[in-house]
DNA sequence: TAGGCATCTTAATGCTGCCTTAATTTCTTT
DNA sequence: AAAGAAATTAAGGCAGCATTAAGATGCCTA
């Protein structure tokens, strides 16, 4: 996950300004809300990964901003209060919100608490979302998460460049890529006019791919210009 | 979603006793366990939806009970705790706790507290943490629960590090792991480029794992980007 | 408190296999 | 047919790996 956007609801601003300036150090990114009013509309606009929603707000009840954002959303919402009794408490947590600190709390927890989030935000996306991250191609198949290559079911065993240089090309199937495109991507910006070596690792990668010297249904060359995968079909 | 089994591990016989009729009062089914071990072990066995934990237990710390069961469910865990100081609520919380009451707690929070968690369940659709808690490949076998491995019936004796190791390669098995994504596992971030132990671990590893120099039939290097555990067959 | 055991760390050695360069052959274009 | 571009092959150097052993650290026991 990149940063994570927290939309910080909260008209206190003391209290606002402490939790802004504990969440940016903590690498956190910030949407402020003074209202509920805004709140909503920030959280509908925005999107954002959590929400730290204060209670106390000036223009409407907390709890029925909960419930009008999980009309349309699950983000996780976490509620700040200070008021301590349960019946508040439980009235928020039946409303769709998913933890409740009392004022005053401590920073600490209030990070411990998100990091919790996080981390089960972490999880469901593993599994809801099921990532396979593989590219099928004819014969071919790459497992990016697994960093592993098949011809046909045999697993191929690529050194480190000659993978990179596949992935760089399965990634733009059908285009073109320069050789210096190609010569940059894996070894950086700085040598450039390395074509010799690009050659002999694609040698080496058709060795391993293709069915023999010259019947080349991969990766095409493209004089002067550089390489291109293409797609193939379903045969084996 | 059925009755909610809920695995609740309290040595408080009064508040143990409070706790059960509550919850079988509003449609939980329960386990029950009176120590860390135990709660361990009907963790493991019995895949609760949700465990209802309480820290302050008579074998083994509260926290150790967490992370144990954390090597391999994901399993929503609710801490209650008479410990109400945050450095209590953070270690837990960032040991694996989804939640952390202090008591005297409400019944009606805890309660409120345990439909967030079903709420949650649901979102995320079934069974999200539900793994078991015993590995097995080939002629290996990795208890998680308990923290022995074994090889062909044999019982391995592992270090620490060793057994972090191997736990962090079975689950991930067909995974290649990066240099890096390894250390910052078992060491944590700080570290980062001490391959040369890693290589030594691996070495230990092996030499116990594996049958002879050379020949690797569970971790695989990848020269230049880390390891990977196979998939191995049946056969022994 | 001291000693011993187990584990961790660091350093050193030999070795495998990857990368690079260069030279030769094949292909393409004019 | 000749020249340039690409493919292929082979060989040397070197980075990364496995393995061993010795020193450091911490823990348990007597």
């Amino acid at each position: 996950m990149n940063k994570p956007l927290i939309l910080t609801v909260e008209d206190d601003v003391p209290v606002r300004n402490l939790i802004t300036t504990t969440l940016k150090t903590h690498g956190y990114r910030i949407l402020l809300a003074a209202n509920g009013e805004a709140a909503i509309l920030e959280a509908s606009s925005h999107n954002p990964d959590i929400i730290l929603l204060d209670l106390g707000l000036p223009d409407m009840d907390g709890v029925e901003v909960i419930k009008k954002i999980r009309t349309w959303s699950n983000v996780p919402i976490i509620v700040i209060s200070a008021r301590s009794e349960d019946a508040d408490k439980i009235e928020a947590l039946d409303s769709g919100a998913d933890d409740y600190l009392t004022k005053p709390f401590s920073v600490e927890e209030l990070l411990a608490r998100l990091r919790v989030t996080q981390r089960r935000l972490a999880l469901m996306g593993t599994e809801a979302g099921q990532q396979t991250s593989v590219f099928t191609n004819g014969a071919l198949k790459i497992d990016y998460a697994a960093g592993c290559v098949y011809l046909g079911g045999e697993e191929l065993h690529l050194t480190p460049i000659e993978y990179k240089l596949l992935c760089l090309l399965s990634q733009n199937v059908g285009k073109v890529l320069t050789h210096t495109f190609i010569t940059r991507n894996i070894w950086g910006s700085s040598w450039d006019n390395d074509i010799a070596s690009l050659r002999v690792f694609m040698a080496s990668l058709r060795k391993k791919l293709e069915k023999g010297p010259g019947k080349y249904q991969y990766i095409q060359t493209h004089i002067g210009i550089g390489y291109r995968m293409l797609r193939v079909g379903n045969d084996d």
